[in-house]
DNA sequence: GGAATGATGTACT
DNA sequence: GTACATCATTCCG
């Protein structure tokens, strides 16, 4: 049984972690790989941006599961998100993945997203999610385990340094420095700005 | 019951 | 930079 330890640090500590580590979706006949390359971490405490500021709920609940599990929701009634859980069972803290750099399945994931150039099949939140065919289904699932999984990345060092920088589309907590990515990837959702933000 | 809100993406000025 | 699609969830009364 793989180890899910590193999933259970903060979600400060798991964000610039994830870097690097594959999201792989794999069902019968078809297979998605692709590179994390951009992370946001939403904290347990002191974070007026993240759900579960104000404690669990309905929506929120998979958040409170232990650091390992799947958290997708859904926004502006349009779009979904995904997120790795991480810390404790009943922190409620998560990872927001906003773009992977596609590896594998690259016309499976051109098929969901339309006509758009290679480097936006898997940048943003929402257009990953389609792209991988992530889905509400998804929802508290185990992530070490079944048709989605997060693998850990190969040992060797990174091809860039990971920046830092503010959260992308807050009206809260915008200050906190929690979004990470791999610096200078084509695949980022958006680049980051020197000044960190 | 009713209203405000939102971890987005795309198109447009 | 702004407009907006679109709706479940959340909060208030």
């Amino acid at each position: 049984m793989p180890s899910r330890r590193w999933l259970s640090s903060d979600a400060e500590t798991l964000a610039p972690a994830l870097i690097g580590c594959l999201l792989v979706h794999e069902r019968p006949g078809e297979r998605l790989v692709g590179r994390i390359v951009e992370t946001e971490a939403y904290l347990s405490e002191g974070d007026p941006a993240s759900h579960s500021a104000r404690g669990p709920t309905a929506r929120n609940a998979s958040m409170f599961l232990a650091g390992g599990a799947a958290y997708v929701y859904r926004i502006y009634g349009l779009h979904h998100c995904f997120n790795v859980v991480s810390g404790r069972a009943g922190r409620g803290e998560a990872v927001l993945v906003r773009a992977v750099e596609p590896l594998e399945g690259l016309a499976a994931m051109a098929q969901r997203r339309g006509e758009v150039p290679p480097r936006r099949l898997c940048a943003g939140p929402a257009n990953l999610v389609v792209a991988f065919e992530i889905g509400p289904r998804h929802d508290g699932c185990a992530l070490d385990v079944g048709e989605l999984r997060l693998e850990r990345g190969p040992r060797s060092r990174l091809p860039a340094p990971i920046a830092r920088g503010s959260r992308i589309g807050l009206t809260k907590g915008r200050e906190l420095p929690l979004r990470f990515g791999l610096a200078g990837s084509p695949w980022l959702s958006r680049p980051f700005r020197p000044t960190g933000k």
